[in-house]
DNA sequence: CTTTAAATATACAGACCAGTCTGTATATGT
DNA sequence: ACATATACAGACTGGTCTGTATATTTAAAG
């Protein structure tokens, strides 16, 4: 077990490194000597767990994805427990983010203008990183307003995308205020038919 | 003459190749080399222009704002000359633009994604220019809806960005018809008051 | 025709890039 | 004791990056 452990914690901390260093400085900034430093790892290490620079990518992405389900359901379930619905929640949660000190958007978002190629193996995960993003706000959307609200989940997910984009590029959160009354009356209107 | 001809010639070739190099395979992935040579210009000459690839950065997004309002206000005439009302015209001009065979989105949010640095000079542009294409928008919206429907115009402002990175990360340009069912219904809710 | 300014081609410096290779240390399981 | 697996350190290759230096060509203006 301790031969996996130790294998895995390598691996580990060159993906969380990887991952932090990616998302505040850039995928193209960051190069493969800057993350085996801060890791503390050999580079040989880091080529053994990862074939390429581009598998990393795509493996800090897949790990990324992981973190950021497990945060957003957490915070959701803090946020539902003082009373607020999923949705109420969601919002709440968007918001956290967007507040963070190192909040500098969405890393699949990012990642794709980065690379700026749409045939890269990153690429395509984000894209489909976004209809699994885009069915879970569905999810969401049904199960706090209703079958009926869900006529109204794309747009929300748009809405929320803008907000992800907009909260970036002016460098404050009121994007998700704005989206959360938006979606308020873009449901009210789902409901009604 | 002649010489401010030649002179003004190299630069516009330099911020031509440059933008269309930049946007189609990124600022980070396209080196002052590649820009010269499908220029065809001299590196000296580049340099003469611009003092580096950074203020390059800078006066390429700059062009390009130029460029887009300019194309934007043109798609727009022509959507409104055949009985489009000014909204509806813009939303057409965007799903025209959404595709473009070599639509990748928005070169001022992929700049900030990309240079990952808030204070980069480029990166301040952006946000400048987020604010000007909001007002730019509101002024649509007020225009063809009246002066109570501005209430609805941060959120659609919201929703247009959502509906730029969408297309980009899903491949399809749905999102700007999704954005514009969601801005008729936004209108209505800020004209009832 | 000469001066002057701009553009040219080419070479260079120095940093950084991804990725490979050699060799060593450590710790496990046999 | 030995084999195996993993991690470590660090040199190295071939190439790219931005930016500079220099010397030559072009062409317009006085």
């Amino acid at each position: 077990m301790s031969k996996t452990q130790r294998t895995s914690s390598a691996r580990k901390r060159i993906l969380e490194t990887a991952e932090k260093l990616f998302y505040s400085e850039g995928i193209r900034g960051v190069g493969i000597d800057r993350v085996i430093a801060e890791a503390g790892v050999a580079k040989m290490t880091l080529y053994n767990h990862f074939s390429s620079k581009d598998e990393l990518i795509l493996e800090v992405l897949k790990y990324r994805e992981e973190q950021f389900e497990s945060w957003l359901k957490q915070a959701m379930e803090r946020n539902q427990s003082k009373g607020m619905s999923p949705l109420q929640a969601f919002f709440a949660a968007i918001r956290s983010w967007f507040k963070k000190a190192d909040y500098r958007g969405c890393s699949f978002i990012n990642a794709t203008a980065e690379l700026a190629d749409a045939h890269h193996a990153a690429s395509q995960f984000c894209t489909e990183h976004k209809r699994k993003f885009r069915e879970m706000l569905s999810d969401i959307i049904i199960k706090a307003e209703g079958p009926k609200a869900a006529a109204a989940a794309p747009a929300i997910h748009v809405l929320v995308e803008g907000a992800i984009v907009t909260s970036v590029c002016e460098g404050n959160a009121e994007a998700a205020d704005i989206a959360e009354q938006a979606a308020i009356v873009l449901i009210a209107k789902a409901k009604r038919g």
